[in-house]
DNA sequence: ACCTATTTATAAGG
DNA sequence: TCCTTATAAATAGGT
């Protein structure tokens, strides 16, 4: 409905889509709030835009949890137990990759060394001298990066005693009225 | 739209009713069916008519528990019971310990040490030291281990020798007429 | 369910 | 985003 007929297939304009988007929310909103008043429906509009915003509408002779607790009872389907086995899985895999690492932590940290094999020792003993290694070589970065602060503050310190010497010689006359913030 | 303007308050002919109920919930079920498609948005419509007979549509590219889960993170309002929130409180825990051991880990393994301060490597070198010195430990008795079976393996083969040589010098007569299994 | 006059939604352009 | 307007689409009322 326009200046022109347009296919219904994704808008790839990008401007022209979230134009489109906006003006056909805001239609949809409005037929599902007639629909409601005209015909005592329930309705509920849920639309995430591709850029992530939300829009919706619920009827207000109703609630989103209503409405959702009489599509579970019509359709049968359990979106609650659904969201339940998901989350209890997931729940799982966090865990079991938690172990893991906590287990990878114990090792290195020299703990539970009896429950491996002899020939496993290796890998983590070449981990922690690689560990070793890198941590010294941060330190001593840090050192050197101190050093050279030192440095460059002294060299600063002997520039600024000189030229504040100078000054007091060629003004000596007003040396006292000054006052040092 | 038709061939009369109406005027958006119930209609209090309920077969009227019931026609345009019809019309209209097809009419925002496409329209839904359309924005998901030129926008690439996420809808979600659920309808229930004044008799109580439900009707639903959902992009294709989602499903309505993937889009309560956007809508209550996306709202802050609480769709889901305690059991569910409880899970989700479980999954943000596990998920921050998770990370704090990723990073415990990669420090150990000398990875990402630029985003600490000098004074936090210290503890570091320390463990690091500490895991080094246990695994070390663990190598050497794993080797006396060795080195002492290595000697009792020996002593018994001694032993055994002896015993043989023994038997075959009183039993002579016997030699080569046993059969070894 | 179909028809169609009419209203409504909206595409294109500023 | 809002405004305008030509045009496509939805639909009220009737059959």
């Amino acid at each position: 409905m326009g200046r022109g007929k347009i296919e219904i297939k994704r808008i790839e304009n990008s401007a022209n889509r979230q134009v489109t988007f906006s003006k056909r929310r805001n239609g949809i909103i409005k037929k599902a709030r007639e629909l409601s008043v005209l015909c005592e429906a329930h309705v509920s509009v849920v639309i995430f835009s591709s850029s992530g915003k939300m829009s919706e509408y619920c009827s207000p002779s109703t609630s989103l949890p209503k409405i959702l607790e009489r599509y579970q009872l019509n359709s049968g389907k359990k979106i609650w137990d659904a969201k339940h086995e998901h989350l209890s899985a997931e729940i799982d895999r966090i865990k079991k990759e938690n172990d893991n690492m906590q287990i990878e932590l114990r090792h290195l940290k020299g703990e539970d060394l009896n429950s491996l094999q002899p020939k496993e020792l290796i890998p983590i003993e070449e981990a922690l001298e690689n560990g070793v290694r890198c941590v010294r070589e941060k330190q001593n970065d840090v050192l050197r990066m101190l050093k050279k602060n030192e440095r460059i503050l002294e060299e600063d310190n002997k520039r600024l005693a000189y030229i504040l010497h100078h000054h007091q010689l060629t003004r000596g006359e007003y040396e006292g009225h000054g006052t040092c913030i």
